[in-house]
DNA sequence: GCCGTTTTCGGCCCGACTGTTTTCAGTCG
């Protein structure tokens, strides 16, 4: 197989930390560490990029690191690596994993005791050879030894769908104590990022001291990483990392915003404070004079909200789910922000189950239940027969379940319209699980990928081309058939899905389930850009899964989506008569 | 190594916490 974006995204991140640990240019370092992320962020495949000469337009790609993409396109390898790997051992990079343990001490393990590995450094500490090192003592070895055994047992980044749930349990916990007056979950997920480093809680209040103490004494905490007077941080018995921040109300927009990140966004803030005359931090913007450093005895701007940060830096408020550095700033600056997708702009929902195939309500359960969740108009779509282990529906069972949809919508009517459809399959030999005759006695027609999800890319893009080519099929459903955090994504060429999907006119899903998620967010953006349709789905099987909606928004918001590009916001009669005019 | 209303050189965000130090370096986000 083919070097992916995210193999050479994983090498400039690996060869950042070598250099680090050689000690070159932190800018340098940087360089590469910021062209990274850019490439893990791409939503296309490099190759393509490459073939059209356009590396140099991905930001932080310059003509030295386009040429390195393209010798490891071109060989599959990176010269330039290899020179480095013989001068910095490469489980260097392994050790700078280990909490607490920076470039510095990693070259300060290998010159002095020649450690080049975990296991090494492992060995070494707990047999007391670290603590003479300059530097360091019984503590710091100790603490390496700890981290040793938190990177083992390190699970990975956890699912929105379990962090954000767990974070709002300890904030409202911690609000519950007199001195808290305001609260946010800020972090990657305010942002609504797919997966979860740590979590990051920011409280308002005039003491510090009493929150703090209650945060690293709560039950659910098994270690306690650090604590000091306004910022601390904890291991929860789940494995889920916690840091909390208390800063003054006063400060809670610049707070706010500067623990809501990404990183890369804050950065470019705090580029066009200097710009202003001031430096920006999670406290203030303080005057700077010519010479760059702060003036201690000019006042101080302090902002109680967001809004307040960015009308000084003369910018629109930013939403947090734009908040990377992907060409928001730009926008803001020329005031064209995208009017972002809400919740509420969410008519109707195109994609559920119910116990005909593997839901657990009946048609009439799942209507009520859309229907008091505020919908105007639903499609039912259990499995087609191909999904065995789903209970998918046979030609004969699906004209029988339209019987049932059809007195059921009779039933509901006016309040809720409700259509006949299916989730159909994509069988694995690239074929359709039902013949034309049968889908086209059908209102609305979903397809999807459920099996044969590791095939080779040409092979799998090919099957699911068949299913937007074909003039039944309305939406490709969770179209890369990942599943967070267990199952990467398909080997999809999207460049191709998105040029059929934009001839065809089929539109392509934004699943809700927060393990899915797919489109992401930057698939999505680039739908988008191409005027492909989206619709953002529950694919509920209960009840309780439509109210996982939230999930889908937010990712469409990620991906710069308005309610416009999504069919599902749309009245139904103009949803109608987008599904007719595609041969209906 | 990237980037440009400082435009082909010379800049490149900022503070909290820890542990080792007697004033700060390293790490982290």
């Amino acid at each position: 197989m083919s070097i992916t974006n995210r193999e050479i995204a994983d090498t400039f991140e690996t060869i950042a930390d070598m250099l680090q640990i050689k000690g070159e240019s932190i800018h340098r370092v940087m360089a590469y560490r910021n062209a990274a992320l850019a490439i893990r962020d791409l939503p296309r495949d490099l190759r393509a990029v490459a073939a059209e000469g356009t590396l140099t337009d991905i930001p932080n790609v310059g003509d030295t690191l386009a040429a390195k993409i393209t010798e490891m396109l071109d060989t599959g390898k990176l010269e330039f690596y290899e020179r480095l790997a013989k001068e910095i051992p490469p489980g260097l990079v392994q050790v700078m994993r280990i909490n607490g343990v920076g470039p510095k001490k990693a070259r300060l393990f290998w010159e002095k005791l020649g450690i080049t590995g975990v296991q090494a450094l492992e060995a070494a500490a707990r047999a007391g050879q670290l603590r003479d090192l300059p530097g360091m003592g019984e503590k710091s070895e100790q603490k390496i030894i700890e981290g040793i055994e938190a990177l083992a047992r390190q699970t990975g980044r956890a699912p929105l769908g379990v962090a954000l749930p767990a974070a709002q349990a300890i904030l409202d916990h911690l609000m519950q104590l007199p001195g808290a007056l305001e609260g946010a979950v800020a972090g990657s997920i305010r942002r609504g990022r797919p997966t979860i480093g740590d979590v990051d809680l920011l409280i308002a209040s005039h003491e510090a001291a009493p929150i703090m103490d209650a945060f690293v004494t709560m039950e659910q905490v098994a270690r306690v990483l650090g604590h000091g007077p306004t910022k601390s941080s904890v291991e929860l018995h789940s494995g889920l990392q916690v840091d909390l921040r208390v800063l003054e109300p006063a400060r809670w927009g610049t707070a706010l915003s500067y623990f809501t990140g990404s990183q890369a966004h804050n950065i470019r803030l705090r580029e066009l404070a200097l710009k202003k005359g001031f430096s920006l931090n999670e406290h203030a913007f303080s005057p700077v004079g010519a010479d760059g450093s702060i003036i201690e005895d000019a006042p101080k701007i302090l902002c109680a909200t967001e809004e307040e940060v960015y009308r000084t830096l003369d910018l629109p408020w930013i939403a947090p789910e734009l908040r990377e550095d992907a060409g928001e700033i730009e926008a803001a600056l020329e005031n064209r922000l995208p009017n972002l997708i809400v919740v509420a702009d969410i008519q109707a929902d195109l994609h559920m189950h119910t116990i005909w195939s593997d839901g657990t309500l009946s048609i009439r359960e799942m209507a009520e239940a859309a229907k008091s969740r505020g919908r105007k108009y639903i499609v039912i779509t259990d499995h087609s027969q191909y999904s065995t282990i789903a209970n998918g529906l046979s030609v004969e069972r699906i004209l029988r379940q339209q019987e049932e949809v059809r007195r059921v919508d009779a039933e509901m009517s006016p309040d809720l319209r409700v259509f006949h459809g299916v989730e159909m399959d994509i069988r694995s030999d690239g074929t359709l699980d039902f013949p034309d005759e049968v889908l086209a006695q059908l209102d609305f027609v979903v397809a999807s990928l459920h099996f044969s999800l590791r095939q080779e890319r040409s092979q799998i893009t090919q099957r699911v081309l068949n299913a937007i080519r074909n003039p039944h099929v309305d939406l490709i459903g969770h179209p890369r058939g990942q599943y967070i955090p267990d199952r990467e994504p398909a080997d999809l060429d999207m460049d191709a899905v998105f040029e059929a999907a934009r001839q065809h006119g089929t539109a392509l899903e934004i699943n809700s389930n927060p393990r899915r998620l797919d489109l992401e967010a930057v698939y999505a953006r680039r739908a988008v850009e191409l005027g492909i349709p989206l619709a953002i789905d529950t694919d509920a099987h209960s009840a309780a899964q439509m109210d996982l909606l939230y999930f889908g928004v937010l990712t469409a918001r990620r991906g710069w989506v308005q309610a416009e590009n999504v069919l599902n916001t749309w009245p139904l009669e103009r949803f109608l008569s987008w599904v007719q005019s595609r041969g209906k």
